[in-house]
DNA sequence: TATTGTTATACTCTATAACTATA
DNA sequence: TATAGTTATAGAGTATAACAATA
């Protein structure tokens, strides 16, 4: 019944604090940029994720497996929307050349096309909602913290190995 | 085609950086608790979310309305939860007396039982994933600047009166 | 008329497990 | 045996629109 891993009962009021602002400034943000991305360019914001990562890589080709990091969870969900994607003619799959096992998905000139019509609005909602309250300063400052963090958590195993709590109901 | 909106066609290496911690942050974070949520109690973060509120609500009771604010972005999501949470116990409905359109929703003492079931893991996994890399000083100013980026999100209003994009397809 | 909430419905997305094929 | 990816399937969640009731 008692846990006893943890000794601190609760957090204080600052790391509340930053633990809702957190929580909630990313999920409003996310909401806005997802409307806005599915309005310009009918993608959800996973896939803008994928055609976007695509897009930076040399060639607008990736492995299957290398897509996925940090976007999607589980492999069957990646190749989900890349079925999507392919039906929409903004990727293609093909078989890779050294291991016969591995899928390169790549961007098509359509789905590099949908990319730039989403851009100036993302970036205009960014600009709007993300950054408009903060300084030159305040972005550095947030963005060395986060990453700090993004990393650690990067590096952090899956708790899958955590105390294996009982299956309630 | 056009859009003439917006003057800055993309965005600094800071500005990148920053928005793309703070996604990723937020999204290993809130995949990380809903595991826990999720074996711990049986609970979605969105259903945690409304539990967690009313929980601190005088009285635990909220109407609908109120309960939904930076949750749920509809009134039939917010429905939907509400029903889902009633039916395992964990709250009530009964209609307002003041306002005969309302309903109040009450967590229950099972509702108050499968929180304090769950807090101590989550508080375990904030610990680890979010705070674990940052000094005192370093959650201090996260929550400043996230708290004035919540705060004037909350005020921007829904960008409906937007360039009313042409929808493709 | 405006507001509160529900319902029906359709759709998107995710995850698990079983499976195939290659290394 | 381990890795890469797919499929089937089931479930959770979300949003829209039509609706009813109260203010």
């Amino acid at each position: 019944m008692a846990r006893m891993t943890s000794p601190s009962p609760s957090l204080d009021a600052t790391q509340l604090g930053a633990y809702f602002a957190l929580i909630e400034t990313s999920s409003l943000l996310r909401h806005a940029v997802e409307q806005q991305l599915r309005e310009a360019g009918g993608l959800s914001y996973v896939q803008f994720q994928l055609l976007a990562t695509l897009g930076d890589t040399a060639g607008g080709r990736a492995r299957m497996t290398d897509l996925a990091d940090g976007v999607v969870y589980s492999r069957s969900g990646l190749t989900y929307q890349a079925q999507t994607l392919e039906k929409r003619g903004l990727v293609t799959r093909t078989p890779s050349t050294d291991d016969e096992r591995s899928i390169d998905v790549t961007i098509t000139d359509d789905g590099r096309a949908v990319l730039a019509k989403v851009f100036p609005g993302h970036i205009e909602t960014l600009g709007d909602l993300l950054f408009a309250p903060l300084s030159r300063s305040d972005i550095e400052t947030l963005a060395e913290i986060l990453t700090r963090t993004r990393d650690h958590m990067r590096q952090t195993p899956p708790r899958s190995a955590a105390p294996r709590a009982r299956k309630s109901r």
